[in-house]
DNA sequence: TAAAATTGGTTTATAATTGGATTAAAAGTG
DNA sequence: CACTTTTAATCCAATTATAAACCAATTTTA
């Protein structure tokens, strides 16, 4: 808060000024900080205050304090926090579709529009003219899932489909994935997904859902199948 | 609205002010606020609006407010992706919850382990003895809720889930979520929780996904209910 | 190596700051 | 008009800040 710049700074003010400072890197990982008499006369601020901010740092494991030598950065910035989203293994991909997908069938039968629907007979025709080409089968499949959910309208599953989905681009697992994608797959894929949104178009809720379930437990099964050999 | 500009302040406009700056990440973890009568000064308001403003930011978990020393930003942006997640109603959070939920129940039959159910238990048992404490009901209700996906041991779907979670106390209708919960609504709510533990116990998958239905069912029409009137 | 200087660790008494709480009057609000 | 919110003035309790002094560990210097 801008009023900050006026306001006497307390320890809880200098905490946060250094953390910040380590955390952009203008103090790097193993740099000494100044002595603590040093830094008080910097910031105006009684000794008692400083060791008060050091002290929280060094609870943080931001800083380390030697007793006759000074304090040093302790945090490593290269070692940033990866999401869990980026540990994920393929089956729990698939089983986090299996928990969502199903029931993007039943809402895009109550809120998609024709735009979607005609979206999703394109992505269809154009997987049916990419059995040849496992690339462009896998980034149209990818799109379908995607539209599949923008067509509920729903911005929370859009947005829990796309952490998903770059989820799977993050990883080099997608490649063990592609490796699964055979004629024969693609080819089952397809029907499924034709399927899909036959079910959808008819206006059969529990029938898309159903479809669903069965293409990602084939998906599911040649996952498993491919990493048992 | 310019002429919002001209006209005196509330001590709701300062709350939804502070939020934004909170979750703008102009404010950020662990900062300390300003203090109440310097607050006060600089939005030209009373010290007693700006504890109006406070405390409900503190119920809402975004500050934690500290006798003697201040307040402290309690809400840490990095661990929450806020983009389109800030930007659902309770209708669409609930559809989510639709999708995600009674798949959850079919995991964690399969991947729960012992001390999941012992602690899906004690939640509900602190639920049934705060049909008193709406604020308490609730917050144990979201933590049943977290501990059922971490019982499924599906990293990805956890992560969702708490990035749902954190996401509601982002936004000013978790209390109207709250409005809705009457004694009436508490029982039921404890019953059908009940249910769904006996049949994730009893390992009936099938019968523990239609319980969480009903479940999310009866809070889809406590919700909407609640809005049309 | 030994002495000197520097650095963090600790204590203490005092002063200043901060949130908590109450109350009655004033100002909006519908 | 009745009702809620805001204001303003207090006082309290908890926490933090200050300043000075001395200790112990470490580093620097002679």
């Amino acid at each position: 808060m801008q009023l900050n710049n006026y306001k006497k700074l307390g320890s809880a003010d200098i905490a946060a000024k250094i953390r910040k400072e380590v955390i952009n890197g203008e103090l790097r990982f193993k740099d000494k900080l100044p002595a603590e008499r040093v830094l008080a006369n910097f910031y105006g601020v009684s000794r008692g205050t400083i060791r008060a901010a050091l002290t929280v740092l060094e609870e943080d494991k931001i800083i380390s304090i030697k007793p006759g030598s000074g304090a040093f950065v302790a945090f490593e910035k290269s070692k940033v926090i990866v999401s869990q989203v980026e540990n994920s293994n393929p089956l729990e991909l698939i089983d986090a579709r299996f928990a969502i997908e199903p029931h993007l069938c039943r809402l895009a039968i109550l809120n998609g529009r024709k735009e979607h629907f005609q979206k999703l007979d394109e992505l269809t025709k154009k997987m049916n003219n990419s059995i040849e080409d496992v690339q462009a089968f896998a980034e149209a499949d990818t799109i379908f899932h995607k539209t599949l959910a923008e067509s509920t309208g729903n911005s929370l599953l859009i947005w829990i489909i796309n952490q998903i989905t770059a989820a799977r681009g993050l990883r080099e697992w997608t490649k063990a994935r592609n490796l699964t994608l055979n004629k024969e797959i693609m080819t089952l894929y397809n029907n499924q997904h034709a399927g899909i949104i036959d079910c959808i178009k008819s206006r059969e809720p529990e029938l898309a859902a159903s479809a669903m379930k069965e293409h990602l437990e084939t998906a599911r099964l040649s996952l498993t199948r491919a990493s048992g050999t």
